[in-house]
DNA sequence: GTTCCGCATGAATCGATAG
DNA sequence: ACTATCGATTCATGCGGAA
């Protein structure tokens, strides 16, 4: 199977030709937003986004397995100070083509970048739509568990060896009890709300979103060896992701400088990952193992 | 003007009748979802719910002020397993009755309920859609600064009187010029994103949202003296938020028993309000006075 | 060695000015 | 009149160097 854990140059439209249906069990992509990065991409224009993407999303129906998940990142942009609304005609076309639209969540980008207008707040917030063939696929709703609220979070990272003994001494005080209720059974759902930073330090490749995004749909949506697709794979985000979490990726972008960029990123995670497996053969826990 | 600080029983379509053109400084309402079980409580199936709400719409564009606000907090529920597309079609039909879009807010819902579905996480967030008659409307956003995020709000708070006096003297160190930087201007402009618990435990009434919720919006888009409109008034926060800022209301429902707790709550906040002046009328500074 | 601060920078948008 | 380009706006984050 060619198509497997590659980045490949070309229109995701006519690439995805080769590749069979029913053969992919997660879509992870954030497309160029419309008019948004008009020197690497085209640059579409708001009124075409719609007609622009549907051929390409028959083709996502198509390689998607019956149990696969679908998951877009957009966000409409502001024109004439009013939301276009694009995503929301999207929405609406493709369930016509067949999709469900099961969910949307949210990521709230907690540095967004600062900055108001008279009529209107800095934006810090994206949607991310999901989609699936059918009501019943595949979650793995135990893998994003997350630890009990920020509170907690803060407390226990900031749990010092000197808090940790002053925990086991001062049994009595109010703070070294609730630590140790923590410790233990800290683990509960996620809801719909993502809360997580724009990577805004990453020297060698200014990614669209931070690896933690497409981590934490690859952990939710697919299991190990399973296939994640990414149709505008960028800078080579969501196929970093796949590989480090052990499943296979197929990277797809229209831009030849992405598709290096991709490239040569996958290449670094493939021999950052083998550098670590080495390191800790010994002891057997290594999960790229 | 008989509809100013009212609580008026009836369908918003007709009751708005009596109120004149270009009245209405900020309409804020959170009306009934639309429910699948067509004979409870006003329900209105999903199928219905954008031709039940646009007659509404209508009136609410005649009332309104052309630098005025109308601000939806509405969510859309499941359906066999897939997001009603039916907030989407609304704004869409909307737009071509005249409303311009001009953003949608996030609240997202801190506390919400634990708990998950087979294919599905808690839904911890709704929108919060703002639409606008012309580009330009009144927008006060000095009245809703924050507090600057934990990052700052650490460090000031970490400022022992030994910096401060190590900021003075030590002018010329890169330590004490920032500081001097953050003291004072410990106010920042809120993004998109609203950070709101649901209220949990209001003895008497069971609000739809905080009464921290409406208070953003009427501090946000109204001055004092201004009207504020909430054609589905409930249990009559937006009312309540209203009067203790300073603003005329007007609340409309069609259920005898919302309206009469919503009248119960506005008279319970007059006396509160009242109340507070007398103690503090020595001094002055009382807002409501 | 640890903590603390300086600095660069990130899916943006508006209004004004220029072609 | 319509479109294109430019400057101003001004917070959270993580890294690196300084104390």
């Amino acid at each position: 199977m060619e198509y497997l854990d590659r980045i490949l140059l070309g229109d995701c439209e006519n690439v995805l030709a080769n590749v069979p249906d029913n053969s992919v069990d997660l879509i992870f992509t954030s497309p160029p937003y419309a008019d948004q990065r008009r020197h690497t991409y085209g640059g579409v224009s708001p009124a075409e986004y719609v007609d622009w993407f549907l051929p390409k999303a028959k083709e996502f129906l198509r390689v998607l397995k019956p149990t696969g998940t679908f998951v877009l990142n957009i966000k409409e942009r502001v024109v004439n100070g009013e939301r276009h609304t694009y995503v929301l005609e999207l929405i609406l076309e493709l369930r016509k083509q067949g999709w469900l639209w099961t969910e949307e969540f949210m990521w709230h980008k907690k540095n967004s970048y600062p900055g108001k207008w008279p009529n209107r707040f800095r934006d810090s917030w994206e949607r991310l739509l999901q989609f699936n063939k059918h009501r019943h696929f595949n979650m793995y709703q135990d893998a994003v568990m997350v630890p009990v609220g920020d509170w907690a979070k803060t407390r226990l990272s900031k749990l010092s060896e000197t808090d940790q003994i002053r925990d086991e001494s001062k049994v009595s005080s109010g703070f070294g009890k609730n630590v140790s209720n923590w410790i233990g059974r800290d683990m509960v759902y996620p809801t719909n709300v993502i809360h997580m930073s724009t990577e805004c330090s990453n020297r060698n490749h200014s990614a669209a979103f931070p690896l933690e995004l497409p981590t934490w749909f690859i952990k939710l949506f697919t299991g190990e060896g399973d296939l994640v697709l990414d149709p505008f794979v960028g800078s080579g985000t969501t196929a970093e992701a796949a590989k480090i979490l052990g499943r296979h990726y197929l990277g797809i972008d229209s831009s030849p400088d992405f598709y290096k960029l991709a490239e040569e990123r996958v290449i670094q995670t493939q021999r950052r990952l083998l550098e670590k497996s080495e390191t800790y053969s010994t002891n057997g826990n290594d999960e790229s193992s």
